[in-house]
DNA sequence: GTTCTAGAAC
DNA sequence: GTTCTAGAAC
């Protein structure tokens, strides 16, 4: 008997489905499409963007629901998102020399269906981004690194799914600057030092 | 994922 | 009194 499928990877709500839609039938979507080709389609993410430069990389496979999906067999398709990720932030760099870096990754528990991969400056600095549990989704260990994950497929063959406990742990931590370890009670407070914090600026990354 | 909004926090 | 957070939404 195989084990139980976790329900926090279904997403089947209809609120959880435009960036499936948008991968199984671009012709009708209405989001920003950045390219697009046969295996992935990168949509900016201007409606609610938690960054200055944030777009979404969108594995078009219908079997691809989530990173609960994924298998060693896709490590050259997260290459390819890779490579189309890579070659927007140069674009959007060279417009824009001071933007923070970038970088590129998965949430461990998603909540839109389709598997997608942020693309993302570590600015954070976005009026859409409201609430802690954003802010701890882009900033402690909820956020996967494309390169961790391409290690745990190649390692042991598919992802090991983040405990619901472990989820509500890192959702619920403490705020912190990522840019100097700044600790801060409230998220304006928080949201107003980034924008002028050093250590933000000097982030490695893209 | 967002909206709405009650009531906690200040 | 105002700001801010966090839980329900069928």
């Amino acid at each position: 008997a195989g084990a139980a499928r976790d329900l926090r990877f279904d997403l089947t709500g209809e609120w959880a489905q435009p960036l499936r839609k948008c991968a199984l039938d671009p012709a009708n979507a209405d989001q920003t499409i950045l390219y697009i080709d046969e295996q992935v389609v990168l949509i900016l993410k201007d409606r609610f963007p938690k960054a200055l430069y944030h777009a979404l990389a969108v594995a078009r496979d219908p079997a691809l629901r989530s990173i609960a999906d994924l298998r060693p067999e896709h490590l050259p398709l997260l290459a390819h998102m890779r490579e189309v990720a890579v070659a927007w932030v140069r674009q959007e760099k060279a417009k824009d020399p001071g933007a923070v870096a970038f970088k590129l990754g998965f949430h461990a528990v998603p909540s839109m269906a389709q598997l997608h991969m942020h693309v993302a400056s570590q600015d954070f600095d976005s009026p859409t981004l409201k609430k802690k549990k954003h802010w701890n989704a882009f900033t402690t260990a909820f956020f996967l690194p494309l390169e961790t994950v391409e290690a745990e497929l190649r390692d042991r063959g598919r992802l090991a799914l983040m405990p619901p406990a472990e989820e509500r742990r890192l959702e619920g931590l403490g705020l912190r600057c990522h840019g100097c370890g700044q600790p801060y009670g409230a998220l304006p407070e928080l949201k107003q030092h980034i924008v002028g914090c050093e250590g933000v600026r000097r982030l490695p990354g893209l």
